[in-house]
DNA sequence: TATTGTTATACTCTATAACTATA
DNA sequence: TATAGTTATAGAGTATAACAATA
Protein backbone atom coordinates (compact mmCIF):
# COMPACT_ATOMS: atom_id res chain seq x y z
CA UNK A 1 0.00 0.00 0.00
CA UNK A 2 3.13 2.28 0.16
CA UNK A 3 2.69 4.99 -3.14
CA UNK A 4 6.38 4.07 -4.00
CA UNK A 5 5.74 0.48 -5.44
CA UNK A 6 5.93 1.72 -9.05
CA UNK A 7 5.75 -0.89 -11.91
CA UNK A 8 9.28 -1.32 -14.05
CA UNK A 9 12.04 -1.13 -11.25
CA UNK A 10 14.26 -0.47 -13.82
CA UNK A 11 18.15 -0.70 -13.78
CA UNK A 12 20.08 -2.40 -11.65
CA UNK A 13 21.91 -4.61 -13.97
CA UNK A 14 22.62 -7.73 -12.76
CA UNK A 15 25.62 -9.38 -14.02
CA UNK A 16 27.53 -12.75 -13.49
CA UNK A 17 29.66 -12.07 -10.92
CA UNK A 18 26.01 -10.77 -8.53
CA UNK A 19 24.18 -14.13 -9.56
CA UNK A 20 27.67 -16.25 -8.30
CA UNK A 21 27.66 -14.24 -5.24
CA UNK A 22 23.37 -14.56 -4.84
CA UNK A 23 23.82 -18.39 -5.96
CA UNK A 24 26.94 -19.41 -3.90
CA UNK A 25 25.25 -18.18 -0.85
CA UNK A 26 22.24 -19.45 -1.54
CA UNK A 27 24.21 -22.60 -2.19
CA UNK A 28 26.47 -22.54 0.83
CA UNK A 29 23.20 -22.17 3.32
CA UNK A 30 20.88 -25.47 1.78
CA UNK A 31 24.37 -27.29 2.10
CA UNK A 32 24.72 -26.08 5.92
CA UNK A 33 20.76 -27.05 6.41
CA UNK A 34 21.57 -30.13 4.54
CA UNK A 35 24.08 -31.21 6.66
CA UNK A 36 23.20 -30.19 9.94
CA UNK A 37 20.69 -33.57 10.01
CA UNK A 38 23.97 -35.27 10.20
CA UNK A 39 25.27 -33.16 13.45
CA UNK A 40 27.48 -30.90 11.08
CA UNK A 41 28.66 -27.71 10.06
CA UNK A 42 30.45 -26.62 7.00
CA UNK A 43 33.75 -26.43 8.91
CA UNK A 44 33.66 -30.07 10.66
CA UNK A 45 32.64 -31.21 7.05
CA UNK A 46 35.58 -29.56 5.28
CA UNK A 47 38.29 -31.15 7.74
CA UNK A 48 35.99 -34.60 7.91
CA UNK A 49 36.89 -34.20 3.62
CA UNK A 50 40.63 -32.45 4.38
CA UNK A 51 41.76 -35.69 6.72
CA UNK A 52 40.03 -38.44 3.85
CA UNK A 53 42.44 -36.65 1.69
CA UNK A 54 45.59 -36.27 3.28
CA UNK A 55 45.71 -38.11 7.00
CA UNK A 56 48.17 -37.20 9.75
CA UNK A 57 48.52 -33.68 9.18
CA UNK A 58 48.89 -31.22 11.95
CA UNK A 59 46.97 -29.29 13.76
CA UNK A 60 48.42 -25.77 12.55
CA UNK A 61 48.53 -27.33 8.92
CA UNK A 62 44.85 -27.90 8.97
CA UNK A 63 43.47 -24.40 10.96
CA UNK A 64 45.52 -22.84 8.26
CA UNK A 65 43.40 -24.45 5.60
CA UNK A 66 40.62 -23.83 7.06
CA UNK A 67 41.38 -20.41 7.81
CA UNK A 68 40.67 -20.70 11.27
CA UNK A 69 43.21 -19.51 13.98
CA UNK A 70 45.26 -22.30 16.11
CA UNK A 71 43.48 -21.07 19.21
CA UNK A 72 40.16 -21.85 17.43
CA UNK A 73 41.03 -25.09 15.95
CA UNK A 74 41.83 -26.77 19.25
CA UNK A 75 38.27 -26.42 20.57
CA UNK A 76 37.08 -27.12 17.47
CA UNK A 77 38.84 -30.51 17.04
CA UNK A 78 38.31 -31.37 20.93
CA UNK A 79 34.56 -31.21 19.88
CA UNK A 80 34.87 -34.11 16.65
CA UNK A 81 37.53 -36.27 18.78
CA UNK A 82 34.48 -36.45 21.57
CA UNK A 83 32.27 -37.84 18.95
CA UNK A 84 34.43 -39.95 18.00
CA UNK A 85 35.26 -38.86 14.30
CA UNK A 86 38.47 -37.61 14.33
CA UNK A 87 41.43 -38.91 16.24
CA UNK A 88 44.78 -37.41 17.30
CA UNK A 89 48.10 -39.54 17.93
CA UNK A 90 51.45 -37.90 18.89
CA UNK A 91 54.14 -37.58 16.02
CA UNK A 92 57.23 -39.56 17.39
CA UNK A 93 59.41 -38.23 15.67
CA UNK A 94 58.65 -34.13 16.97
CA UNK A 95 56.41 -34.87 20.18
CA UNK A 96 55.26 -31.35 20.00
CA UNK A 97 52.78 -32.47 17.01
CA UNK A 98 49.69 -33.92 16.73
CA UNK A 99 48.66 -35.77 13.53
CA UNK A 100 44.73 -36.26 12.67
CA UNK A 101 43.57 -39.09 11.50
CA UNK A 102 39.53 -39.95 10.53
CA UNK A 103 38.19 -42.64 12.67
CA UNK A 104 35.99 -45.56 11.36
CA UNK A 105 32.88 -43.58 12.79
CA UNK A 106 34.17 -40.62 10.89
CA UNK A 107 34.65 -42.46 7.72
CA UNK A 108 31.43 -44.20 8.07
CA UNK A 109 29.90 -39.98 8.46
CA UNK A 110 31.79 -39.12 5.54
CA UNK A 111 29.67 -41.74 3.34
CA UNK A 112 26.50 -39.68 4.28
CA UNK A 113 28.58 -36.45 3.90
CA UNK A 114 29.09 -37.77 0.00
CA UNK A 115 24.89 -38.87 -0.29
CA UNK A 116 24.08 -35.04 1.11
CA UNK A 117 26.68 -34.09 -1.73
CA UNK A 118 25.07 -35.57 -4.22
CA UNK A 119 21.36 -34.48 -3.37
CA UNK A 120 22.67 -30.82 -2.97
CA UNK A 121 23.90 -31.09 -6.53
CA UNK A 122 21.33 -32.26 -7.87
CA UNK A 123 18.87 -30.09 -6.01
CA UNK A 124 20.87 -27.08 -7.45
CA UNK A 125 20.85 -27.86 -10.83
CA UNK A 126 17.15 -28.57 -11.31
CA UNK A 127 16.76 -25.69 -13.90
CA UNK A 128 19.70 -27.39 -16.31
CA UNK A 129 19.32 -30.15 -18.60
CA UNK A 130 22.22 -32.09 -18.45
CA UNK A 131 23.72 -30.87 -21.03
CA UNK A 132 23.75 -27.74 -19.93
CA UNK A 133 25.12 -28.83 -16.61
CA UNK A 134 28.29 -30.41 -17.93
CA UNK A 135 28.22 -27.46 -19.68
CA UNK A 136 28.40 -24.90 -16.81
CA UNK A 137 30.32 -27.01 -14.57
CA UNK A 138 32.92 -26.80 -17.47
CA UNK A 139 32.82 -23.28 -17.34
CA UNK A 140 32.95 -22.28 -14.21
CA UNK A 141 36.33 -24.27 -13.13
CA UNK A 142 37.90 -22.39 -16.04
CA UNK A 143 36.66 -19.51 -13.71
CA UNK A 144 37.92 -21.00 -10.50
CA UNK A 145 41.49 -21.50 -11.36
CA UNK A 146 42.02 -18.70 -13.40
CA UNK A 147 41.09 -16.78 -10.11
CA UNK A 148 43.16 -18.60 -8.43
CA UNK A 149 40.80 -20.60 -6.46
CA UNK A 150 42.04 -24.22 -5.94
CA UNK A 151 40.31 -26.90 -6.46
CA UNK A 152 38.15 -28.53 -3.10
CA UNK A 153 39.16 -25.83 -0.73
CA UNK A 154 36.68 -23.08 -0.76
CA UNK A 155 37.52 -19.69 1.53
CA UNK A 156 34.13 -19.23 2.86
CA UNK A 157 35.19 -21.21 6.38
CA UNK A 158 36.13 -18.27 8.09
CA UNK A 159 33.31 -16.68 8.47
CA UNK A 160 30.70 -19.65 9.21
CA UNK A 161 30.18 -21.12 12.67
CA UNK A 162 32.34 -23.68 14.15
CA UNK A 163 29.11 -25.65 16.07
CA UNK A 164 31.02 -25.86 19.25
CA UNK A 165 27.58 -25.86 22.10
CA UNK A 166 29.73 -25.77 24.92
CA UNK B 1 58.78 -32.27 2.58
CA UNK B 2 55.87 -33.81 4.73
CA UNK B 3 55.71 -37.61 3.46
CA UNK B 4 51.79 -37.24 3.13
CA UNK B 5 51.91 -35.08 -0.15
CA UNK B 6 50.92 -38.21 -2.52
CA UNK B 7 50.78 -37.08 -5.84
CA UNK B 8 47.42 -38.05 -6.69
CA UNK B 9 45.00 -36.74 -4.42
CA UNK B 10 42.14 -38.71 -6.47
CA UNK B 11 38.26 -38.69 -5.37
CA UNK B 12 36.87 -35.25 -4.37
CA UNK B 13 34.60 -34.72 -6.84
CA UNK B 14 33.96 -31.17 -7.03
CA UNK B 15 30.28 -30.17 -8.48
CA UNK B 16 28.92 -27.09 -9.88
CA UNK B 17 27.00 -26.77 -5.91
CA UNK B 18 30.71 -26.70 -4.35
CA UNK B 19 31.78 -24.52 -7.67
CA UNK B 20 29.02 -21.70 -6.89
CA UNK B 21 30.01 -21.91 -2.97
CA UNK B 22 33.79 -21.26 -3.93
CA UNK B 23 33.22 -18.79 -6.76
CA UNK B 24 30.75 -17.05 -4.81
CA UNK B 25 32.58 -16.46 -2.01
CA UNK B 26 35.57 -15.11 -3.68
CA UNK B 27 33.36 -12.87 -5.95
CA UNK B 28 31.82 -11.34 -2.58
CA UNK B 29 35.11 -10.79 -0.99
CA UNK B 30 36.90 -9.45 -3.99
CA UNK B 31 33.74 -6.82 -4.57
CA UNK B 32 33.99 -5.90 -0.86
CA UNK B 33 37.78 -5.34 -1.26
CA UNK B 34 36.84 -3.19 -4.12
CA UNK B 35 34.33 -0.90 -2.33
CA UNK B 36 36.49 -0.79 0.28
CA UNK B 37 38.42 2.25 -1.59
CA UNK B 38 34.97 4.35 -1.83
CA UNK B 39 34.59 4.07 2.28
CA UNK B 40 31.86 1.16 1.62
CA UNK B 41 30.67 -2.25 2.95
CA UNK B 42 28.47 -4.92 1.30
CA UNK B 43 25.49 -3.95 2.83
CA UNK B 44 25.74 -0.17 2.42
CA UNK B 45 25.83 -0.79 -1.24
CA UNK B 46 22.96 -2.48 -0.71
CA UNK B 47 21.26 0.02 0.45
CA UNK B 48 22.23 2.91 -1.82
CA UNK B 49 21.15 0.61 -4.50
CA UNK B 50 17.58 -0.41 -2.39
CA UNK B 51 16.92 3.50 -2.05
CA UNK B 52 17.52 4.55 -5.77
CA UNK B 53 15.17 2.28 -6.87
CA UNK B 54 13.05 2.62 -4.69
CA UNK B 55 13.01 5.81 -2.56
CA UNK B 56 10.84 6.60 0.79
CA UNK B 57 10.62 2.80 2.68
CA UNK B 58 10.76 2.90 6.25
CA UNK B 59 13.43 1.64 8.36
CA UNK B 60 11.66 -2.00 9.07
CA UNK B 61 11.27 -2.48 5.56
CA UNK B 62 14.60 -1.50 4.80
CA UNK B 63 16.21 -3.79 7.64
CA UNK B 64 13.64 -6.92 6.83
CA UNK B 65 15.42 -6.56 2.64
CA UNK B 66 18.78 -6.47 4.48
CA UNK B 67 18.18 -9.08 7.07
CA UNK B 68 19.35 -7.47 9.82
CA UNK B 69 17.12 -6.48 12.79
CA UNK B 70 15.76 -2.93 13.01
CA UNK B 71 17.63 -2.41 16.28
CA UNK B 72 20.73 -3.07 14.28
CA UNK B 73 19.35 -0.95 11.60
CA UNK B 74 19.45 2.33 13.29
CA UNK B 75 23.03 2.97 13.90
CA UNK B 76 23.99 1.45 11.04
CA UNK B 77 21.38 4.21 9.05
CA UNK B 78 22.96 6.77 11.35
CA UNK B 79 26.72 6.73 10.33
CA UNK B 80 25.20 6.78 6.71
CA UNK B 81 23.37 9.84 7.55
CA UNK B 82 26.38 11.69 9.28
CA UNK B 83 28.36 10.90 6.06
CA UNK B 84 25.32 12.81 3.94
CA UNK B 85 25.29 9.42 2.05
CA UNK B 86 21.28 9.29 2.80
CA UNK B 87 18.83 11.41 4.17
CA UNK B 88 16.03 10.59 6.91
CA UNK B 89 12.40 12.70 6.39
CA UNK B 90 9.29 12.37 8.55
CA UNK B 91 6.20 10.90 6.87
CA UNK B 92 3.58 13.39 7.76
CA UNK B 93 1.20 11.26 7.25
CA UNK B 94 2.16 9.02 10.26
CA UNK B 95 4.67 10.88 12.28
CA UNK B 96 5.98 6.80 13.74
CA UNK B 97 7.74 6.43 10.25
CA UNK B 98 11.03 7.72 8.51
CA UNK B 99 11.17 7.54 4.90
CA UNK B 100 14.44 7.28 3.58
CA UNK B 101 15.87 8.74 0.68
CA UNK B 102 18.87 9.10 -0.96
CA UNK B 103 21.58 12.37 -1.35
CA UNK B 104 22.85 14.01 -3.98
CA UNK B 105 25.85 13.05 -2.58
CA UNK B 106 25.01 9.39 -2.20
CA UNK B 107 23.97 9.52 -5.74
CA UNK B 108 27.16 10.34 -6.59
CA UNK B 109 28.64 7.77 -5.05
CA UNK B 110 26.54 5.08 -6.37
CA UNK B 111 27.83 6.06 -9.50
CA UNK B 112 31.09 5.20 -8.45
CA UNK B 113 29.66 1.63 -7.13
CA UNK B 114 28.72 0.97 -11.09
CA UNK B 115 31.66 1.77 -12.40
CA UNK B 116 33.30 -0.49 -9.65
CA UNK B 117 30.35 -3.27 -10.11
CA UNK B 118 31.58 -3.06 -14.26
CA UNK B 119 35.36 -3.42 -13.22
CA UNK B 120 33.82 -6.37 -10.66
CA UNK B 121 32.27 -8.47 -13.22
CA UNK B 122 35.44 -7.98 -15.82
CA UNK B 123 37.72 -8.94 -13.42
CA UNK B 124 35.56 -12.04 -12.47
CA UNK B 125 34.98 -13.12 -15.93
CA UNK B 126 38.69 -12.59 -17.49
CA UNK B 127 38.47 -16.54 -18.03
CA UNK B 128 35.47 -16.29 -20.89
CA UNK B 129 35.15 -15.15 -24.29
CA UNK B 130 32.15 -12.50 -25.08
CA UNK B 131 29.98 -15.48 -25.79
CA UNK B 132 30.38 -17.69 -22.77
CA UNK B 133 29.97 -14.83 -20.85
CA UNK B 134 26.46 -14.67 -22.34
CA UNK B 135 26.14 -18.47 -21.79
CA UNK B 136 26.86 -18.31 -18.13
CA UNK B 137 24.71 -15.38 -17.33
CA UNK B 138 21.73 -16.80 -18.99
CA UNK B 139 22.30 -20.18 -17.34
CA UNK B 140 22.64 -18.68 -14.08
CA UNK B 141 19.89 -16.52 -14.17
CA UNK B 142 17.43 -19.68 -14.89
CA UNK B 143 19.05 -21.38 -11.61
CA UNK B 144 18.54 -18.50 -9.62
CA UNK B 145 15.13 -18.00 -10.67
CA UNK B 146 14.51 -21.84 -9.87
CA UNK B 147 15.80 -21.65 -6.78
CA UNK B 148 13.34 -18.96 -5.35
CA UNK B 149 16.11 -15.97 -5.45
CA UNK B 150 14.85 -12.73 -6.33
CA UNK B 151 16.63 -10.24 -8.98
CA UNK B 152 19.17 -8.10 -7.39
CA UNK B 153 18.44 -9.55 -3.66
CA UNK B 154 21.05 -11.65 -2.46
CA UNK B 155 20.63 -12.95 1.10
CA UNK B 156 24.44 -13.10 1.88
CA UNK B 157 24.03 -9.36 3.66
CA UNK B 158 23.29 -11.08 7.35
CA UNK B 159 27.10 -12.33 7.57
CA UNK B 160 28.63 -9.18 7.08
CA UNK B 161 30.23 -6.52 8.95
CA UNK B 162 27.93 -3.14 9.15
CA UNK B 163 31.00 -0.94 9.24
CA UNK B 164 30.28 1.16 12.13
CA UNK B 165 33.35 2.54 13.44
CA UNK B 166 32.37 3.90 17.17
C1' DT C 1 65.61 -19.32 20.46
C1' DA C 2 61.75 -21.10 17.68
C1' DT C 3 57.60 -23.78 17.13
C1' DT C 4 53.26 -26.69 18.43
C1' DG C 5 49.51 -26.95 20.94
C1' DT C 6 46.90 -24.77 24.56
C1' DT C 7 44.66 -21.47 27.68
C1' DA C 8 43.26 -16.79 29.10
C1' DT C 9 41.58 -12.51 28.05
C1' DA C 10 39.67 -8.77 25.98
C1' DC C 11 36.93 -7.13 22.26
C1' DT C 12 33.54 -7.04 18.59
C1' DC C 13 29.19 -8.30 16.90
C1' DT C 14 24.79 -9.72 17.52
C1' DA C 15 20.04 -10.50 18.92
C1' DT C 16 16.60 -9.79 22.63
C1' DA C 17 14.26 -7.20 25.18
C1' DA C 18 12.86 -2.90 27.29
C1' DC C 19 11.47 1.94 26.28
C1' DT C 20 9.23 6.31 23.66
C1' DA C 21 6.31 8.35 20.62
C1' DT C 22 2.89 7.99 17.79
C1' DA C 23 -1.23 5.72 16.07
C1' DT D 1 -3.48 -2.12 22.10
C1' DA D 2 -0.24 -2.17 18.35
C1' DT D 3 3.66 -0.45 15.65
C1' DA D 4 8.15 2.46 14.19
C1' DG D 5 12.12 3.75 15.89
C1' DT D 6 15.47 3.68 19.52
C1' DT D 7 18.40 2.39 23.45
C1' DA D 8 20.33 -0.96 26.83
C1' DT D 9 22.09 -5.21 27.81
C1' DA D 10 23.67 -9.63 27.88
C1' DG D 11 25.42 -13.44 25.23
C1' DA D 12 28.08 -15.60 21.56
C1' DG D 13 32.10 -15.65 18.65
C1' DT D 14 36.37 -13.90 17.67
C1' DA D 15 41.38 -12.80 17.53
C1' DT D 16 45.50 -11.57 20.33
C1' DA D 17 48.47 -12.49 23.41
C1' DA D 18 50.51 -15.19 27.11
C1' DC D 19 51.91 -19.95 28.45
C1' DA D 20 53.99 -24.88 28.64
C1' DA D 21 56.24 -28.54 26.31
C1' DT D 22 59.36 -29.86 22.98
C1' DA D 23 62.74 -29.03 19.56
Amino acid sequence: MGMNDEEGRPPIPVGVAFLLAQLGAHATARFAERIAELDLTPPQAGLLRMLAGAPGRSQRELAGELGMPPSRFVPFADEMEERGLIERRRNPDDRRLYALYLTEKGLTLLGGLAEAGMAHEKEMCQALSDDEHRQVKELLERMAEQQGLSRGVHPGYRRLKTGRTK
